[in-house]
DNA sequence: CACCCGGAAGAGAA
DNA sequence: GTTCTCTTCCGGGT
């Protein structure tokens, strides 16, 4: 196991290493004085329920489902549920998808679910029972359960966040990630399998030894990798956190946590709505961490410029896996997701130099690139288009003035440059004629040359760090 | 051997 | 059904 001896764990460890957890998520769930929540229909919901109603909605007796129910009519103005239809247990009703709550109560289902997933989380959160923390929640966790949830990929535990825990807790109960099953792993999806992780009276560390199970080869069949998720004995390595702030999953508590967010996202200003679901994403949240966790796995080598070095990628691209619910995932695989950004400029690879990435767009950038892809097709020039079309429009666009930033590909779409980079390799002709420089600094961006792209990603290197000393200022 | 690259096909979510 | 963002697999190069 290759691990950079940093002032963190000495050895990447998935179970005091708790992945960052979604900054929206938190922001839509603890509201902040200077960044309201987006508006939520549910409120504050989990103060008014019904008083003896467990806050865990899936400790639920049926009694409880009905009173829930009953609530939620009056509560959301909802038509009167067919009672019939959920004479279930809260476990049971937790279970259902949000198709499921619609055909039960047509009109009413999202509401539901999402008053469910919400209780679900903040259960959670408080430490009653873990939820997913590393794997999407959606479809992959047992909890929440629905396929469908939404706020769509609240996805991390908001472990690294608890500086108040005491001391003690924290020993007994290390900054962890209580990984779900796999249920990508096993199809079937079993609730039991989950329950007997999830309902555990406490956050036991199960994620595995991700990084020792990476190290150790990152091509196990999928049934390795379900075995490698039995966290081994701690190796000697796995010394406790000398950082002062213990990870634990205690209830986060407001204040502490504004504190650190500002800390953690100073450029998530913009609501990114991604919240670790994609990979640009995830490298972001991993390596701006306020208390460097992830440093033995994925670390700024300039951060100024973008530039970060992957420590551990078998333990990254475990990670990875754990977040997508993906657990044959290595690093072969996670490059290859890497290598996707070359040809949007959004990553370019630092030559000569293993495992060295550059981020050519700085984190407000990338965060806004979802606001970009809504507006692309009016004005980008790379919006993404029919396949169809983008031989003709590129022809057209030719002879578009261009400046490298504007024109710098935000289209996340894969496939609105690709029938280009096919053209340009796979038939050279085809992608001729390129008649002037300009027009192949105009391909280039596009196919992601990284020779045609130098002059681009020297440009992002400026615009990345200016942008971020822009952000500082503002803070 | 590990890393790196990019094509191809397809999955899964929105 | 379409689009997006990967995931998976692969052959080939360094």
């Amino acid at each position: 196991m290759k691990v950079v001896s940093l002032q963190l764990p000495s050895g990447p460890s998935m179970e005091r290493l708790p992945l960052p957890f979604s900054p929206t998520e938190l922001l839509w769930r603890y509201p902040l004085p200077w960044a309201p929540p987006p508006p939520s229909p549910l409120g504050d919901t989990k103060a008014q329920l019904p008083a003896g109603l467990p806050p865990e909605p899936r400790l639920w007796t049926r009694e409880d489902v009905a009173v829930f129910l009953k609530w939620c009519e009056r509560e959301f103005d909802l038509p009167n549920f067919d009672m019939d239809l959920f004479q279930m247990n809260g476990k049971a009703l937790c279970l259902l998808t949000k198709t499921d709550l619609g055909e039960r109560c047509p009109g009413a289902g999202d509401v539901l679910h999402n008053v469910l997933q919400m209780l679900v989380r903040d259960a959670a959160l408080l430490g009653r029972v873990p939820s997913s923390p590393v794997t999407p929640t959606a479809r992959a966790a047992p909890y929440p359960p629905s396929p469908h949830s939404h706020p769509p990929t609240p996805t991390w535990t908001v472990d690294g966040f608890h500086h108040f825990h005491s001391a003690a807790t924290a020993a007994a109960q290390p900054n962890s990630v209580t990984l779900s099953p796999a249920p990508s792993v096993d199809s079937s999806g079993s609730p039991q399998r989950g329950e007997a992780v999830n309902y555990a009276p406490q956050y036991a560390p199960s994620v595995p030894n991700a990084a020792q199970a990476a190290s150790s080869g990152s091509n196990h069949s999928d049934s390795d990798e379900e075995a490698q998720f039995v966290p081994p004995p701690r190796s000697p390595k796995d010394v406790p956190l000398t950082n002062p702030a213990p990870q634990t999953h205690q209830a986060p508590q407001h204040s502490h946590y504004r504190a650190q967010h500002r800390e953690f996202f100073p450029n998530d200003m913009p609501e990114s709505n991604t919240n670790g679901r994609l990979l640009w994403d995830f490298l972001q949240q991993l390596l701006n961490d306020p208390t460097q966790r992830y440093t033995n796995y994925i670390a700024w080598k300039n951060r100024e410029t973008g530039v970060f070095k992957i420590v551990d990628p078998a333990g990254l691209a475990k990670l990875w896996g754990i977040q997508k619910n993906h657990l044959s995932m290595n690093y072969d695989k996670m490059s290859r997701a890497l290598r996707y950004y070359y040809r949007v400029n959004i990553l370019r690879k630092v030559q000569g130099e293993r495992h060295c990435y550059q981020f050519l767009r700085n984190p407000t950038e990338l965060k806004n690139i979802k606001n970009i892809s809504l507006l692309r097709q009016q004005m980008s020039p790379t919006r993404v288009v029919p396949q169809s079309v983008v031989k003709t429009e590129m022809k057209e666009e030719r002879c578009e003035e261009e400046t490298v930033d504007e024109d710098m590909p935000t289209d996340l779409s894969m496939a609105a440059s690709e029938p280009w980079r096919k053209r340009a390799r796979s038939d050279p002709a085809a992608a001729q004629p390129l008649p002037s420089q300009h027009d192949k600094h105009r391909i280039s961006a596009l196919i992601g040359d990284n020779m045609m792209m130098k002059r681009e990603a020297e440009y992002a290197t400026e615009h990345y760090a200016l942008n971020l000393k822009s952000e500082k200022c503002e803070q």
